[in-house]
DNA sequence: CATCAAAACTAACAACTGTTAGTTTTATTG
DNA sequence: CAATAAAACTAACAGTTGTTAGTTTTGATG
C-alpha cells in the first residue's frame, strides 16, 4: 500500500512537487492536477496549503527528535553516538527524500508551527553539540573547533536528500558506513 | 561605496529578500518597498524579475568556475588543491552570503540561463571529482568512496552561507583552516 | 433499491502577481 | 535659467492565487 489515505496521498504528492520547485512556487492547482482532481476537491481532506507543509515538516522534525533522544539514552561511546546520528539521517532521508527537501528549504513558510519547529531544531543541534563536546572532553575526538565540526557534519547530513535518490543502488547500511568513515576519520592518508 | 549603481542596489536588495523567503515568495513590490520606491520604478533599471535572479546566480557560478580553473592550473598537491577549493568557497561566500542562498535554493527558477547554470555546475563537480580521484591515485588520500567524499565536502561548502553570517568574528583565514582540518583530517583522535 | 456520507465537481470571490504605458519629478549640464 | 535625460510616479492590465459555497457523483451499507 503506497498511501494510508487520501490526505496522506495529498501530502506526499505535494512533497514531491515542493521538492522540485519549492513551496511558494507550487499551487493548489498543481497539486490537484498531479492527482487528477480539481483544486477545490483537496479541501475535502485538508484545511489549507499551510497544513500540508506543516504535516510534512513537523512529522519529520519530530522523528529526528525521537531518534536523538534514543541516542542520548544509549550507553555508548561518543563516536558510536555520532555513527548512530549518521545512520538516523540516512534512514529517515531514505524513506522520505521529498519531505526532507521541504524541511531544509521551506521551513520558513511554516506559520503557526514555525516557533515549534525552531524549538525542535535548536534542541536537536544543542544535543548534537553536546555529544561532540563530550567526545572531545573524554579524548575520543581530537581538539577541533566544535562549531565547525557540528556545522560540517550537519550540513552533509541535511543535504542527503539531494543525493540519495541518485544512488539508490548503494544500500543504506554501506552508505552510512562510508559517510561515517569520511566524516569521522577524514580522507587524508 | 556600498552599491555600484541602482541596478546593483536592486540586485543586492533582492538577494537579501530571496535569502529570507526564497525567490517565488518575494514580489517585485517587496523589493521596491525595501528600497523605498514603487514596483514600477524597478523597471527603469532591470527588465524582469528573472533578470535579477540570473544576475545573482550566474555571476556567482562564473566566479566559482574561474576559481576552479585557477586551482586546476596550479602545480600543487591534491591536498593543497582541496584546501584551495575550501578557501575559494569561504572567500566567495563571505562576500556574498545572500547571493549564495539563491545559488543553492533558487537555481531551478532560472529560465533562459538554467541550462548554462547546470553546465557550469556539472563542470565544477567534475573538476572537483577529478582532483579527489587524483589524490587517491597518487596516494595522498586514503581509498574512500569518492562520491561520498565529493558529496560530503561539497555539501558543507555549499551550506556555508547559512552559517557564516553568525560567526563574522571568526576571520576568513582561520575558518578555512579549521574547515580544512575537519574535512580532510577528520575528527577522530 | 433506497439511503447517506465521502469525495468529487462547477463557479466564483477578492487579493495579489509581474509588467506596461504614460506622466511627473529630480538632478545635471551648457 | 533652459534643456534634457534619468528615475521616480500613478493607473491599469490580464492572469494567477488560495479558498469558499453550493451541487452532483460515487460507492458502500441496510
Amino acid at each position: 500500500m503506497k498511501y494510508e489515505n487520501r490526505k496522506d496521498e495529498i501530502i506526499q504528492t505535494a512533497a514531491l512537487l515542493f521538492k522540485e520547485k519549492g513551496y511558494s512556487a507550487v499551487t493548489m492547482r498543481d497539486i490537484a492536477k498531479a492527482m487528477g482532481i480539481k483544486a477545490a476537491s483537496l479541501y475535502n481532506h485538508i484545511k489549507s496549503k499551510q497544513e500540508i507543509l506543516s504535516e510534512i515538516i513537523i512529522s519529520l522534525a519530530e522523528r529526528f527528535t525521537l531518534g536523538m533522544d534514543a541516542i542520548l539514552d544509549s550507553e555508548t561511546s561518543s563516536i558510536e553516538k555520532l555513527k548512530s546520528i549518521i545512520a538516523l539521517h540516512v534512514y529517515i532521508t531514505s524513506n522520505n527524500q521529498s519531505g526532507m527537501a521541504s524541511l531544509n528549504s521551506d521551513w520558513m513558510h511554516l506559520d503557526d508551527k514555525l516557533e515549534y519547529y525552531l524549538k525542535l531544531r535548536k534542541e536537536y543541534e544543542d544535543n548534537f553539540r553536546h555529544i561532540i563536546k563530550e567526545g572531545v572532553r573524554n579524548g575520543e575526538l581530537s581538539d577541533v573547533n566544535i562549531e565547525v565540526v557540528l556545522f560540517s557534519i550537519l550540513s552533509t547530513l541535511r543535504s542527503l536528500y539531494v543525493w540519495i535518490p541518485k544512488k539508490e543502488h548503494l544500500p543504506e547500511k554501506s552508505l552510512a558506513e562510508d559517510l561515517g568513515s569520511v566524516l569521522l576519520k577524514g580522507i587524508v592518508k
